[in-house]
Formats: C-alpha cells, structure tokens, sequence
DNA sequence: TGGTTGAAC
DNA sequence: AAGAGTTCAACCA
C-alpha cells in the first residue's frame, strides 16, 4: 500500500525513466525509498533511530507520518516539514553534484594514498590506555513516575505534556518515543497514559545516583540528570578488580539505593562508550574489548547516527554520499576527503577508527552562554496580545536570571510563525542588564519591527552573560564565598568556581571546560602545530579548511614544487605554500561560489552549513595532505 | 563584532 | 493538536 507521501515526495521527481536501465532504475528507486524513510523517520522524534528497540520501525514511521499529515488541514507542522525535507534533499543533490565535479578531476589513487595517511595519522592518537564507563539510567523518569506512582507500573505510559520527554517500555513497544507528540503517541499507542513531568524527583534520585558514582570516580562527569561518564582506571587499579566487575557493582549499589536500574558500557573513550551503554539496555553491561581490530570491526557496520552529534541532517548527507555506517566513510574515502570542506574528512575517521576523546572531567564550572525562557501558545496575531505576552516573559527571564544570578548585554526575541518557521532578532546594549525593566523596552522594540505577525511560539534569550556570583577583581573575590543559588536551574551542576580575574572583562578565565555531553572531542592527538586544539568534534569541521589555513611549519615540499592533488597540475618550486593553498581553495571552489548565489538550491550560502562542525582545529585538512608531496 | 540561522542533544 | 532550553558553528554585513 504506497502511502501517500510516497507518491509526493519519493518518485515524483523521477518520472522519465523510459531510457534507463534496470539497474538505474532500481538505483533511483531505492534511493527514493531510502528518502521517503527518512522524510519520514524525521517525524518519529529525534530519538528514533539512535536506540534500535523495535522492529518494524519503518511501520511505525508511515503511521505517524500519516497521522502528522492528517491532524488538521492543512497541516502546517507537516508542511513545514516537507519544506525542510525539499531543502535538505536539494542541498544533498548540491553535494552530490560537488562531489562529482571534483571527483571528475581528481588523482583517486593520490586522494586515496593520502586518506590513507591521514588515517594513519589519526590511528595514532589512539589511547586505549583509560578504562571508561558510560552509565544510563534505563528510562528514568518513566521509572521514577513509577515510583510516585506504582499503578503505572507495567503499563504504557509517556511522560510530559505536549510532548513526551519518556516513554515507559510498555509504550515503546508501540513506537512511542522520547520528543513524540503526545497525540501521535496516542494514535501509536490508545491506551497511553500521560503524566506530567516532577522535576524535583528527577533530581533527587539523580543526586543519589551521582553519590553512588562519586565513590568510583571523583571526577565524574554527568551529561544529564539520567547519564554521566567515569573513568574507573584508578579505581580498578586501587581495588585490583576488572572493569566488568567494578561496572557490575557500581549497577548494583545504585540499584540498592534507588531501585532504579541502569546500563552501562564499558570502552577506552566516550563516544564508544556511550554507543556500548546502548547495547544491552535496559539493566545491562557491555564491554568493549579494548583491541584495535576489535574496535575497528565494531565500527565498520555501525550506522553513522549511533555516533553522538551525528544527528538526522548528517546522517542524510552522508547517506547521499553512499555513507551509512562507520565502515562506508573507509570505502568512500577518497570522496570524503574531496568533500572535506563540507564534512570533515578527520572527524570522519575518527568515527571510521572508534576514536575520541576519553577525558572525563566534571562538569568543570559554569560558564553558562545564555538564560532564555520560550512559550509556545495558540496563534497570536492581535499586536496586544503579543506585546503582553513578550513582558510576561520578559518578568519570568528575570526571576531566572535573578535565580541564576547572571546578567547579560544581548537580547534575543525568537518566535516561531504560525507556518513553524523560526526567527530571532537580537540587540545588543552597552552594560550588563538583568531586570524586566531593562529587557523589556528592548525586547519590546525588537518584537514591534515584526509585526504584523501570526506566531505560535515567543522567547527571549540574554546571552553574553556577567556571573554575578563572581564578585572577583582580585583578592575580594575569594573572600565572599560564592553563593550557591544556582543549582537547582538546569542541566548542569557543578559548583561556582570562584575565578579571580583583574581586569574588567567580563570573561572568564575559560578553562578548557567543553566536554559538552555528547561531544566528542579528541585531545590526544594533536600533532602537528602545536596548537592545543582542546576540542575538535567528531561532528565535520567544514569551515574554513583551505584558504584560510595558516601554513603549517613541516611543510618541506617544494624541492620539485608542490603539486595540486585536485587538478596535479604542477605548480612550480617556487610556489609559496600559500599560493599552494590559494590554488587548491581556486580548484576546489571555483564553481561552488557563483554556482552557489545563482543555481544553488538552498538559498544562498545555506549550502555548507548543514554539516554541523564544532571547534574546526586547523589541523587536519587539506593542507596536511598536500605537505608532504 | 553583532546578528541570524540551523543542527544537535 | 508538534516543547523547552542550551550550545556551537557558519556566514554576512
């Protein structure tokens, strides 16, 4: 039965197959259908496709697909789906198309010889050395619900509202999933019960579970309320016991004292780690064996979106490029490489090597970025209406940032039109504000310029923060002992480092804090250019790779003069490594900037920024391989 | 640098 | 009857 959406968005771009052969045909057919997966997969909820839990997962997807599409007409969350899945689809043929242009006048052997050198690089700064854990609570606060609520026990429920945050294993089974709308839980899955969210249980089995962990490692780093990372090398060492054995014990103290279970995995770094955790879920261990082969050979069937921070986006780029597990970036290399721009050719092998970083720090202090609060609403159009909503949330923003103690110099209004477009307008002021009174006139003046406007959603944010628990400029600062307001608020704990800091700057001391959650950053390595690139991310650094590259310093080559591994068009001894540099940027982009502003199918420069990249470490990327020879 | 947008968790 | 909060990176003017 080809559902509808099949018929819209999978083969009605390729109607004229007259000439193709079978074998072209069944390619763009399966291509379509991969597509139309994903298009719909995109409305399961982002946890979809992490977890593998259920089976027919595919069923599942045209239902809720189905239900999305016939909620209300027109449907304009669906619509704007569609919108972003025809946007994403063009800029994946764009890639597509790049990648073919350049592969048309690449060396594929030089390209492959010099991925391969690049992997070998990158296997290098493999550390197998730190024995590291990745725990998870096995549906939190679906289980803490249970233990409000014990006749919730064995029965499918969701918690949240509008959208569930959990769901119990019960509701699992019938697709429901942690970010699903509630009402398409329902039509998953009638019988589901919702409950609302009790934050302060969440937090306090959190807190008893983090006290178990601290005894195991005192460093330990926790993502979130339901899972955190250690590093046990020091205490199975101390205590002369394996890590399956510590990691066994450590399930069975926190179930002791909580009666909540968790899983586990065990790996030589977290982003490994974490992907075990998931392994034998719920109340389950496993234990990657820290062998090089093994990890390798781990990796080369895992999907691309089993690795934290390659989200739904990434993965349907990489799946236009033929990449769909770990193994496929080997495969694929030379493309990858030609595509580094884009996607990040090292951060991609790292993912192919199971490499990342197994640093685990505790959530170092708080150097928070940004304090916003948001509501979502039935449509607003009346200009009153808005405006009162926009000082009902300014006053809330500053009981926040009175509670957190911060102030800041930028305001950001944000909504979301009725069509779930999103825009933001910010301004920035002089000195630290905090207040309503200060926020609002702004915030106010910001939102007057949208109108007339039919929105669904309102925020406003203040970033470029002050930590005004801080008191700092020098000595006095360690002598008021930093209050401890915060805390309670959000995602992080943590106490307030107390950071002295002379001059007037606002800026703290950054100390190489990062290790956000998921990240997963490198460390080890950093060969090269001495640079101390702290967090380079698994996720594609694409930016600025070629042209702007300092040169590095072990850049001998030029005896024969540097070679373009694009075009190999010799370039002369006397070519600057710079000029090098230029060149090979002209080669590799010189359709990509006009072609973009004129035929580009994503607006204008949307192009490149669908790979996600975090800290891009001017490291790996072309230049590397063009030094040596 | 400030403003905007988008990806990801 | 499709949330809320936060961070990061890219790009542009």
């Amino acid at each position: 039965m080809p559902s509808p959406l099949s018929k819209d968005k999978g083969k009605a771009e390729i109607q004229d197959d007259s000439d193709l052969t079978e074998e072209e045909k069944a390619a763009l057919a399966a291509a379509a259908e991969a597509r139309q997966r994903s298009f719909e997969r995109s409305f399961a909820g982002p946890s979809v496709g992490k977890a593998g839990l259920v089976r027919d997962q595919t069923e599942i997807n045209k239902v809720i697909a189905e239900a999305s599409k016939l909620t209300d007409n027109p449907n304009r969350y669906y619509q704007n789906q569609v919108r972003k899945d025809k946007e994403l689809t063009e800029k994946i043929e764009w890639y597509q198309a790049k990648r073919d242009e350049l592969m048309k006048m690449a060396n594929i052997p030089r390209l492959e010889a010099e991925a391969d050198r690049i992997l070998l690089e990158v296997e290098a700064t493999r550390d197998i050395s730190q024995t590291i854990v990745h725990v998870d609570m096995d549906a939190f606060y679906a289980s803490v619900e249970v233990q409000r609520d014990p006749t919730l026990k064995g029965k499918a429920f969701g918690v949240g509202q509008g959208v569930l945050t959990t769901a119990s294993y019960e509701a699992r089974k019938f697709g429901c999933r942690s970010g699903m709308a509630g009402f398409i839980a329902k039509k998953l899955c009638p019988h589901i019960i919702l409950t609302k969210m009790h934050f302060d249980l969440y937090i306090a089995a959190s807190k008893a579970v983090r006290e178990v962990l601290l005894q195991y490692d005192e460093n330990l780093m926790m993502a979130s309320l339901d899972e955190g990372y250690l590093n046990i090398t020091p205490y199975m060492s101390t205590h002369n016991m394996s890590a399956s054995d510590t990691v066994a014990q450590i399930r069975a103290e926190v179930e002791a004292k909580t009666q909540l279970t968790m899983s586990a995995g065990i790996a030589p770094n977290r982003m490994l780690a974490k992907i075990c955790s998931d392994k034998n879920k719920p109340n389950g261990q496993y234990e990657m064996e820290f062998e090089r082969s093994v990890i390798t050979k781990f990796m080369r069937d895992l999907p691309v979106r089993k690795i934290p921070g390659f989200g739904r986006v990434t993965e349907r780029c990489l799946e236009g490029l033929g990449v769909e597990t770990c193994g496929d970036i080997y495969t694929h290399r030379a493309e990858l490489l030609v595509m580094d721009h884009w996607f990040g050719f090292r951060g991609l092998c790292k993912a192919y090597l199971g490499i990342a970083d197994n640093n685990v720090a505790p959530g170092k202090r708080e150097e928070r970025r940004s304090v916003g609060v948001e509501r979502t609403f039935r449509d607003k159009v009346d200009e009153e209406d808005i405006l009162n909503e926009v000082a009902s949330i300014a006053e809330e923003l500053e009981k926040d940032l009175e509670r957190l103690q911060y102030a800041g110099k930028t305001v950001t209004v944000k909504y979301k039109l009725h069509t779930f477009e999103n825009k933001t307008r910010a301004k920035s002021v002089g000195k630290y504000i905090s207040t309503s009174k200060e926020i609002l006139p702004i915030a106010l003046e910001l939102m007057k310029r949208e109108l007339p406007v039919r929105i669904r959603l309102l925020g406003i944010r203040l970033s470029t923060l002050k930590d005004l628990t801080i008191v700092d400029k020098g000595i006095k600062g360690f002598l008021v002992s930093p209050s401890k307001k915060r805390a309670a608020g959000g995602s992080r704990t943590g106490t307030p480092v107390p950071t002295e800091n002379d001059d007037d700057s606002p800026e703290l001391i950054r100390m190489e804090e990062e290790d956000e959650a998921e990240v997963l950053d490198m460390t080890l390595d950093d060969d090269q250019d001495g640079s101390p690139a702290p967090n380079e991310t698994l996720t594609p650094p694409p930016t600025s790779a070629l042209g702007k590259r300092k040169s590095s310093e072990n850049d001998k080559s030029h005896l024969l003069g540097p070679v373009c591994p694009i075009c190999s068009k010799a370039l002369g001894a006397g070519t600057s490594n710079i000029g090098l540099n230029e060149h090979i940027d002209w080669c590799l982009n010189k359709d990509a900037i006009s072609e973009a502003s004129k035929k580009s199918p994503v607006k204008k420069a949307r192009l490149e920024n669908g790979v996600q990249a975090k800290k891009a470490k001017e490291k790996g990327t072309m230049l590397d391989w063009l030094k040596k020879k």
